[in-house]
DNA sequence: CTGTTAGCGCTTTCAG
DNA sequence: CTGAAAGCGCTAACAG
């Protein structure tokens, strides 16, 4: 059924009715109402595409990220986005999830929609920048809120960006252990880390902790690596090990307990991000926990604000937001402090200042 | 740009434009190539409401379901929507992931989306069956897949439907832990698992193990019932459980481990689903493992399918597919047969036949 | 093979 | 507060 029958039917014209549907212009709420009943009653529903052809808007959030090799990687970015759906539905607005495997398809995609007006505006999850600082200026009119685990350069403009900063979180995590008694604790790097691989180094000298290159284990892809990760950190006698993601430190804590080493006693293991599943895995995985409703609340809110903002025609600003993820304690952490090994392990590791 | 000013600079009528991009009618390969070549350089994109709006088709398979209650719970409909994003794709259709909590607006939603035909097919996955019974009738104009763990009734029509048939499966585990020694099987139901159930009560019955009801745990939603769950199945002498999810088997590994019990000396364990994570899991959670990406491509083709033949008016008929789930075997199923426990096992268990 | 034209179903001024 | 009418940008016959 379209509008004009439906109009017809009720006795008013095309103009009340959509009036009535969009919730712009006056309209009495006696007829509002009259006429959504009828609406129910006789099953119509005002075409979407219609709608938004001639509104120009769309109610729309474009999520955009690329599948990994294997489902798990892609935990986070699926736990993520699911928040972000979440967050959009309760601003009124929609997720599309375009999820992709081939980047080039992807970029295609991004600016069909965008320049069509398909989405409002775009949440991009942005690891590497390269890309992004490519296509991004031909988007320019779609409101784009980017997700980062680095500063966003202010050379590339967008209307906003979240910077999910480890940095403290690391620097919490490295202290905690130590005051635990660590003092040889390793890294395993992951994918994209250049920020958190940082902060691991400035965060064991601020602890006052040497620091052997030895320790640091290169970024890895595969599970499979994840056996040699750890036998390799070992054999450097590290005792804790923190990771770049919860699902490296899956695969450490899954290698290590394959090989006999007891977790938490023989080492401890910290991972980033907080996966939902982490509470759950044992020992449970302690991690930096990104608090991903909030991540996603902040970019929906600021996106959302950069869609209103445009459509008043104000001045254009980057919303910038800064997250500070922090050390969620579970077991593979190890004992509570100062209570088994603290003293014991003051008197063991020379290091300590 | 639109249209008309983009085939007035390209010097050609904007129907030959839209057969340039739609591939429908006849053009010359080479003004088509020269259009879209123009395109490129101008910055031509087709607008993607005004194309659906006029041609009444979306390319986009709408993919419904609900959060749950924590985001642990959706894992495995989180990893089934990528499968069937990734499946859509591969037939040039984009998945609309309309993820909802709120049953009332998500029916609301697809209503509209399938009367506007801003899908061109749902898939629906569907848990209990009594609102699909309710809506579905509404969209019948809509091609509809379903995927569930229970036969489709025939008397709702689909245009397809995906059987998830646990059965063999779950005979499959039965019989092989009861080769390795076990006879008393424990299990734990899930939220909508009568099939399951049935199942597991016929299987118990055909590898000729006595079933005590005790030895069945009510179904659970939340990971703290879980421990209760384990202990209710220890006190019983159950040697082995077998439980409705992954996430129920997680949180029963979790649970027990942090109660001293050693897995899968003391009490093998299997889930089924097999998610990502259960690979990764210690130890690693032997699982009934739903192969997601054929359940994805059978999904998406059936509908695919359905919506060429709807478009060409063929007759419609139902096409069902039933999948049966494999026992993934992992190191919570315990140690091979035959090897340590199963003699012993023989004499112990005075029940097997 | 290409151009003309009549819609697709709604929103939005602009009158009244 | 309501109605009339002019688009929104494209597709799909129908001519040529």
């Amino acid at each position: 059924m379209d509008i004009r029958t439906f109009a017809e039917i009720v006795g008013v014209s095309i103009a009340t009715v959509s009036r009535a549907f969009s919730g712009n212009g006056r309209i009495s709420p006696e007829t509002k109402r009259h006429i959504l009943k009828m609406a129910k009653k006789k099953g119509f529903t005002p075409n979407i595409h219609a709608r938004r052809l001639s509104s120009q808007e769309s109610a729309m959030l474009g999520i955009f990220y690329s599948f990994s090799s294997e489902p798990i990687f892609d935990y986070y970015n699926m736990e993520l986005a699911q928040e972000l759906a979440k967050a959009a539905l309760q601003q009124g607005y929609t997720a599309q999830l375009e999820l992709t495997n081939d980047d080039d398809r992807q970029e295609e995609r991004l600016l069909q929609l965008a320049s069509t007006k398909a989405i409002d505006g775009v949440i991009l999850v942005v690891g590497k920048i390269a890309r992004a600082r490519k296509f991004l200026p031909k988007i320019s009119h779609c409101p784009c809120v980017t997700i980062t685990n680095f500063p966003w350069p202010k050379t590339i403009p967008v209307a906003g960006s979240i910077f999910i900063d480890f940095q403290k979180g690391i620097e919490q995590t490295i202290s905690t252990l130590r005051d635990r008694g660590h003092s040889r604790i390793g890294y395993i790097r992951g994918m994209v880390d250049e920020t958190k691989h940082q902060a691991y180094l400035m965060a064991m000298e601020k602890a006052g902790l040497d620091l052997e290159p030895s320790w640091i284990h290169p970024g890895y892809k595969s599970f499979s690596d994840g056996e040699r990760a750890v036998r390799a950190l070992l054999k450097r006698r590290v005792t804790a090990i923190l990771c770049a993601t919860d699902i490296l430190a899956l695969g450490v804590m899954h290698a290590a307990q394959e090989d006999g080493v007891c977790l938490p006693e023989d080492l401890a293991v910290v991972g980033m991000d907080d996966l939902a599943v982490s509470a759950f895995t044992t020992p449970g995985l302690a991690s930096i926990g990104v608090p991903r409703n909030h991540v996603a609340q902040a970019s929906v809110e600021t996106l959302t604000r950069a869609i209103r903002d445009k459509r008043y025609d104000q001045i254009k600003t980057t919303y910038s937001q800064t997250i500070h993820p922090q050390l969620v304690e579970r077991h593979s952490l190890g004992s509570l402090p100062l209570k088994n090994i603290t003293k014991k392990s003051f008197d063991t590791s020379p290091k300590n200042a």
